[in-house]
DNA sequence: TACATTTGCACAAACGATTGCACAACCCGA
DNA sequence: TCGGGTTGTGCAATCGTTTGTGCAAATGTA
């Protein structure tokens, strides 16, 4: 086992050439006669020799990887930003690592910080159970450049792609208000993170221009946007009700996975979407047709959110700082809004 | 930008030392004053030094990463079970470096040859559009471990983490069998790929042991696993029995977006499930739970398999090479399979 | 005081590739 | 036959570490 790599030196042995023309010769140098070439060439096949990358590495300063960072990559709208900086990444020769925060800043440091040094730029997401990420300016000090897709962070030194969150949140308002629906309650993810913070104001401008008072039930913040927490607001609402209160008429969640969780509660206690509460999502992850009330969503184009940060990190790398790019978002409109439905 | 990061020659240098002491007090070398030690490392501190792992691994040798290689990332199979090899690989200090072989021989053999030299062990689950995967070879060939899950291939020299899809597909039919099923039909994978030749293996057989005479229709073999063969499967069934032939029983599908297409279509029919045709599936993919009809589906605990994957990859790295394990998959029950439900 | 031993550090080679420079061999014309 | 210009190769430095070896100073022993 472990037979030891061919290196150029093997070659140059067995030819006895020098080091340096087998390298030269792999690369096509111009000083290389022809006939030398491909002696060399063939000897390289034969010995099935590959170029060792990490001295490659070494001595250009460069290696050919980017670091990606996400809370996880276990969720539909990380993995498919992944798969586009991926496939980007592949057509331009460039690897990529791939690291999970889990959503704490604790971890994400380490990882950033092991990061220096190891690869040529870095792609991320940021973890949501802090507000200062300054630990990402090392890296751009540091000549890597940065990044950041969804989740961004004020005072980063760092390219953005983001979707247009408040206009996002705009839309899905609209549309309940178009239904006929003025009662619409919002659940909110936590307001240090630039998503859901513009996905509220976007709630709440709209709410604002169409005339209609709010009181303080209607927005809840989750401490995140699970479906624990969305559950956790749907009984708020139902023991409210219990409690004389009228029940919402709509609600726009700032995440699928609370929207779930909350119709999944509404379901248990007998109330009928949309009919009774009318509904609608943000992220349209995969499981929002599938549903058996199909779910309402604002569609973020996750593939495409990767991609593009793949191809703003490579036009970085070349020296041509883009502006930050914002993806128009897009409702998927389902089932779970529509008030004409049963 | 881009300013020269400081090396340990950095360092030397301003204090009037040799590299040789700066590299050893950092290690912490005995034959090296604490005094030393101490001056060398709040200098270090101070210059913001950070080791350049290029140097390091070109120098061991180790690269202190690991390579993956799934058909793709997007589905909760495979993005479920890498997190669970980075989970593991964190914990060692070892990166994770993703590629996507979308189901191509010819992508799959690039990345593993790009692979060779760059990582220190390989982590795969094979692409299914072929049966000759022989190019991982190369890989063991040249002291680079590898490590097969779910998806393995004949004639490799890997250790494979995979389940037990025979047993888990006794379980399945049992359980149809169980609730008076007797017409049980099969929908399979390609038949080249390990997985899917299992499951239908378990099916014929827990089918002959309860002494049920299977005719040509029970067999299905899909392209692939995905939402469209499923339909088309549905499809085919609706046909025969428009011309006469009676509907299955129930189904067992090698997969649940198969199951997921044939269901939609089996509605669209009008064909009332479990009503008139319970459903099985095959990977408890998260919408199983979700769906109108909850989809009673085989679980194949995708985390584990990733995170054994990478335990067995260190044992092999430490030179204890396992034999493979299998993994006891479990049925999880839900409506599409039950009789007396509606 | 003279010698043996330990301690603390520096020198230099090595990992595998790239590349500026020097230089030998060739061809040409004068 | 010699100077000048190509062509094709080799030498050696370099990237940032690690590590075997050598050597001087400090310490111990008689």
């Amino acid at each position: 086992m472990a037979k030891k790599r061919t290196s150029i030196y093997d070659i140059a042995q067995r030819l006895g050439v020098s080091v340096s023309s087998v390298s030269r010769a792999l690369s096509d140098h111009p000083s290389i006669s022809v006939a030398l070439k491909e002696r060399i060439r063939d000897v390289a096949a034969e010995m099935h020799y590959t170029p060792n990358s990490v001295a490659v590495n070494l001595k250009s300063g460069r290696r050919n990887t980017i670091g990606v960072v996400v809370p996880g990559i276990n969720r539909s709208f990380f993995s498919s930003a992944i798969e586009g900086i991926e496939d980007k990444a592949y057509k331009q020769g460039y690897d990529v690592l791939i690291y999970q925060s889990k959503d704490s800043a604790e971890r994400e440091e380490r990882i950033v910080h092991s990061l220096a040094g190891k690869v040529d730029g870095v792609i991320a997401s940021v973890a949501a159970d802090t507000t200062d990420h300054s630990y990402y300016n090392q890296l751009s000090e540091a000549g890597v450049p940065v990044v950041l897709f969804d989740r961004t962070a004020a005072g980063i030194d760092a390219g953005t792609v983001i979707i247009d969150d408040f206009q996002g949140a705009a839309m899905a308002v609209k549309h309940l208000l178009q239904q006929g629906f003025k009662r619409i309650y919002h659940f909110a993810g936590p307001q240090q993170v630039n998503v859901w913070n513009n996905r509220l104001k976007g709630y709440l401008n709209t709410m604002q221009e169409a005339g209609i008072p709010l009181s303080k039930e209607y927005v809840f913040e989750g401490a995140n946007t699970s479906e624990d927490e969305g559950r956790r607001f749907a009984k708020t609402i139902l023991k409210a009700h219990e409690e004389g209160h009228p029940l919402p008429e709509a609600i726009f969640f700032a995440g699928d996975f609370a929207a779930l969780g909350a119709m999944l509660e509404f379901q248990k206690a007998g109330v009928g979407i949309p009919k009774e509460i009318a509904i609608v999502g943000f992220a349209n992850e995969p499981f929002c047709q599938l549903l058996a009330t199909p779910l309402t969503s604002v569609d973020q184009f996750s593939y495409k959110m990767g991609y593009m940060a793949g191809k703003m990190m490579f036009d970085r790398l070349k020296g041509e700082p883009q502006v930050g790019i914002v993806i128009a978002p897009e409702l998927i409109i389902r089932k779970s809004s529509l008030k004409n439905t049963k």
